[in-house]
DNA sequence: TTTCAAATGGAAAATATATTCTAAAATAAT
DNA sequence: ATTATTTTAGAATATATTTTCCATTTGAAA
């Protein structure tokens, strides 16, 4: 016989044995957590594949949280998934979005909402306005590249970090500049016509990035911009620049497009090298 | 092969056809069409008793639509029933969208298509998952807090870097912790229990991290963890504990869902601790 | 290191489920 | 009313899924 009412209560008693459990019952319960409608509608083998362990293993699970039986514990989360499904048909879910409520800034949800909303218009902007070839000459130019140099002060730096994080990951190497110890110029010192800077900034533009790019392009001609405008400063420098639209709710502009760009960038230097590396072999 | 691409579609058919059906055939397309989930996920021998047949029946039924068999009009429901589930399970949503089209990672264009959608459905799925209480409990203790330490290493640094600049926009004292000079001890010294730590980290998580807010805990209970699982080593330290469920592509994980949060809780801190400023006066 | 208990993977067995097949029933056509 | 055709129920078969079992592995304790 089964003791849980609801997959909630089911939840809260993996939450609090979790750390108690061995290493690939963790897994099942890490997995069970995050992928509730699997367990619900897959089969014991496919659950098993995709937290990788064995069927067995959620049957053993499945016991040591007192069920007879996986399949026992598959029916609570049918049960809940139907239960859940059932009251919200098609109809009652476009009334919900529909009825927008003015926004009150005092509660927190109406910022939620707020801010998926403009992110997502942000993100719909981005797809509707990036230039095809200038993502694929950026690409090019930064598979090519030697080292790569990062710059982006203050509210670009987090796209920055990102960049420099993703592309270190493909085994480029870049420098992210970062002003520790006041060693910027420092940092850019050396930087050759075989490299390449990308720069993050948007208005009002941090007089130090301005600079640096400025010295940099004496040296290389590769500069990628990430910006806000085609006139941006740091726009004129660049061989190749991406304008991005930003969502601003209330003075503060989010960074979704930014790094979404940036992913796009990375994945697609990512596989424009490893196509090269197969090539030539 | 099946010729529908959505239950609507099939629906559509059966209406069309129902009038043409046998007795039998009439009593499952009823059936059918006023419970569409008990298809997706009861067996044909459930089904087949409660609208009165046979397991066969329910064969011929399929088959009579052009399906090769009824597994595989189950499975149709099964899609639709996950993607309209309210409690929609992020990742089998990416899995499902990216098998449609398989994505050739050599075109830039497809990629940026890819991940303006994925991200767009994790800052959905974020809007779907947060927990007001949460919210407003994690507010409330960023706009009570003397100094906020925050910390995100890796993968999570940009999501850090954020809510510092954002933080300090809105007069908050806030130290990033960033181990510049391997002084990452240092900067935690001091920590007293009216401040607060923000933590970032995801899966597989950085030992360093665990090991700060491991320490920092000892000195006070304001933890708010932005992480990606309920049982990840932060959230159990913490006192709000957020899970975010970011887009992932091919190794590359998204950030979009953390930067919308970490905007929320700032501007929801900035609106809160206006709205207590001016009642005080 | 050696010893023991717990955990694990995978094969085998048991169970459940889907599909096919056929004889019988129902329906329609003559 | 008789015959031909379609439909059906249910048994038989084929698949698939789950569960059990046990030889190994792993990890902790002595």
């Amino acid at each position: 016989m089964t003791q849980y009412n609801s997959v909630d209560e089911f939840r809260q008693e993996i939450i609090e044995k979790h750390e108690t459990l061995s290493k690939r019952l963790k897994q099942v319960s890490r997995y069970i957590l995050d992928h509730p409608n699997d367990i619900a509608i897959e089969t014991l083998a496919v659950v098993a594949e995709r937290c990788g362990g064995q069927a067995s293993t959620i049957v053993r699970f499945a016991k040591a949280f007192g069920f007879d039986s996986a399949s026992q514990m598959q029916r609570l989360f049918r049960d809940e998934l139907l239960s859940n499904a059932g009251n919200l048909d098609y109809n009652e879910r476009i009334r919900r979005s529909n009825a927008k409520k003015p926004l009150d800034y005092n509660d927190p949800f109406h910022l939620l909402e707020e801010f998926t909303e403009s992110n997502k218009q942000s993100l719909e902007n981005l797809k509707a306005n990036i230039n095809q070839a200038d993502l694929q000459k950026a690409i090019k130019i930064i598979t090519k590249a030697n080292t790569i140099y990062i710059i982006g002060f203050r509210r670009s730096f987090p796209v920055a970090t990102y960049l420099a994080y993703a592309l270190q990951k493909t085994n480029k190497r870049c420098i992210l500049i970062d002003s520790v110890g006041g060693l910027t110029k420092g940092q850019t010192v050396g930087i050759t016509s075989q490299d390449l800077m990308i720069a993050i900034s948007y208005h009002s533009y941090t007089q130090e990035t301005l600079d640096i790019v400025t010295e940099a392009a004496e040296h290389t001609s590769n500069i990628i911009a990430i910006t806000d405008s085609p006139v941006s400063p740091i726009a004129t420098l660049a061989k190749v620049s991406f304008e991005v639209n930003e969502a601003e709710v209330r003075q503060f502009r989010s960074l979704s497009a930014s790094l979404c760009l940036a992913q796009v960038l990375v994945i697609g230097h990512a596989y424009q090298s490893q196509k090269e590396n197969s090539s030539s072999k």
